[in-house]
RNA sequence: GGAGAGUUGGCAGAGUGGUUGAAUGCGGCGGUCUUGAAAACCGUUAAGGAUGCAAGUCCUUCCGGGGUUCGAAUCCCUGACUCUCCGCCA
């Protein structure tokens, strides 16, 4: 959520930023409701004042014996004009929120301007030794190769559940499992986080918190029984563990590293784009979300996306790194970069993680804040957030850069250790 | 699922209709004392908002929402959460 006083201080920079993130330009609208709002605010509160001051006065003249008949009339039509007012301002105040929420934040001033995916730029990109783009023998998707190997059983998933339920089964199954464990340990041991397992139903609060709803409730999973929505990523519980509190500046930066299985609905999303894993309603995400100082919070950014990048690099995937333009950056996002792995089976380029700078966004509508040592003064943190990856995309670049001519699956050497074989066969 | 109790400032904990934004204790901060520290003593200690160059002034907030009243932390209704007992159960 954006700052009104920002808004109102800077219009024609939101504006244009609002304009680079292809979002509605409603700066007029909000400076309009904002200036009917501070207007009824201002009558309100000069009769409150006149109330309270009068009633104040009333134990005293009942004391003395006084009719205050006369008073209460009065005071009772004070009363109903100041109820009347608070009605008014509470139309417009939710306007105004209703307005706010489902602006987009703004890009920061790195992010290049841009319209859609097309625009992003790509920042580097890194190749095993001895890699190649094409190979000299035929190359197995995940799919075929996840039926051979007797790993991945989509069709069963289906019977359970219905599409883009996957069924892991053997040493697919253990392979997953492996994964995730070697993720986390790799957070854990080299990259300094602390480990948390969240709740995966979470209410309705914390979705409005990271910034999920109301702009992307269409593609969330809801239960309405109990008011609990399944995560779409474990970014939602993380970050939400914060929510309404005060950190101390000395505890900044916070880095939380957590497994979860992501539920998606991904509604009105088939074909070809959705075979196999290439999008799925379940998948499992190993996620990091830091709190930190304004000042650190871009520099949090870099680091975060090189933690990432150390997982793919000790498996030994091929990657490259996207810095996503203003035109395809999320709703909720200030800057974000893209990891993208090798799929030589698609020949192409998987999104496998997504490290975005929120800035005060989610913060601001989650309400977290923290103390600055010398001034006492209370801030707004920055939030980030990054995928550390997600296993679903992350299992297609490693089966299908890892296969041999025969149709197996080496097992990368940092893995083995986790699965307990070597091989896929 | 049934019955009951509770939710007050950073924490603990008073307060059942009228100067209560809220006693008291602890903690925090500043000071006196001290070579220094502790103890003791004194002072101070919320957030958000409106207005103003500023000092300041004013408003709101005692879990959330609604109501009664001239006036509510205090009364009524409702929702959330916590705890205890019973039932069920991985």
């Amino acid at each position: 959520m954006l700052d009104v006083k920002f808004i109102r201080e800077n219009p024609e920079f939101v504006r244009q930023g609002l304009i680079n993130k292809n979002a509605k330009d409603v700066v007029d609208d909000i400076l309009q409701l904002d200036e009917k709002r501070r207007t009824i605010i201002s009558k309100a509160e000069e009769l409150k004042a006149k109330k309270n001051q009068v009633s104040s006065q009333i134990p005293k003249l009942k004391k003395e014996g006084k009719d205050t008949t006369e008073i209460f009339a009065e005071m009772k039509k004070v009363g109903d004009e100041i109820s009347q007012l608070d009605n008014e301002l509470k139309l417009v105040e939710e306007t105004l929120e209703n307005i706010l929420r489902n602006t987009p934040n703004i890009a920061h001033r790195s992010v290049p301007i841009g319209k859609n995916a097309d625009d992003n730029v790509e920042v580097r990109r890194w190749l095993p030794e001895g890699f190649s783009f094409d190979n000299d023998f035929k190359i197995l998707d995940h799919i075929e190769l996840g039926k051979k190997l007797k790993i991945l059983d989509f069709e069963r998933g289906t019977k359970i559940s219905g599409s883009g339920f996957p069924l892991y089964t053997g040493k697919g199954a253990t392979l997953e499992r492996a994964l995730i464990n070697f993720m986390l340990d790799t957070h854990l041991q080299n990259h300094g986080y602390t480990e948390v397992l969240p709740p995966v139903l979470v209410n309705r609060e914390s979705m409005k918190g990271t910034g999920q709803i109301p702009k992307m409730e269409e593609d969330m999973y809801f239960i309405e029984k109990d008011g609990l929505y399944p995560i779409p990523t474990a970014e939602v519980p993380i970050t939400n563990i914060h929510r309404d509190e005060v950190l101390s500046e000395k505890d900044l930066t916070i880095k939380y590293v957590g497994y979860s299985p992501c539920f998606r609905r991904e509604a009105g999303s088939y074909g070809k784009e959705s075979k196999g894993f290439l999008r799925v309603h379940q998948f499992n995400k190993v996620e990091m979300v830091k709190f930190a100082k304004p000042e650190n919070s871009y520099d949090e950014l870099e680091s975060m996306t090189n933690d990432a990048e150390n997982i793919l690099k000790a498996l030994n995937i091929p990657y490259r790194i996207l810095m996503l333009c203003t035109g395809d950056l999320s709703f909720s996002a200030a800057k974000c970069y893209d990891i993208e792995t090798w799929s030589p089976a698609e020949y192409r380029w998987l999104e496998a993680s997504s490290c975005s700078n929120f800035e005060t966004f989610q913060a601001r509508r989650a309400n977290i804040k923290f103390r600055r040592e010398d001034s006492k003064k209370l801030e707004f943190v920055h939030t980030l957030n990054g995928s550390g990856l997600a296993t679903s995309r992350l299992m297609v670049s490693l089966l299908e850069n890892n296969q041999t001519p025969e149709g197996k699956v080496i097992v990368p050497k940092v893995l083995q250790k986790y699965t307990g074989f070597e091989i896929i066969d």
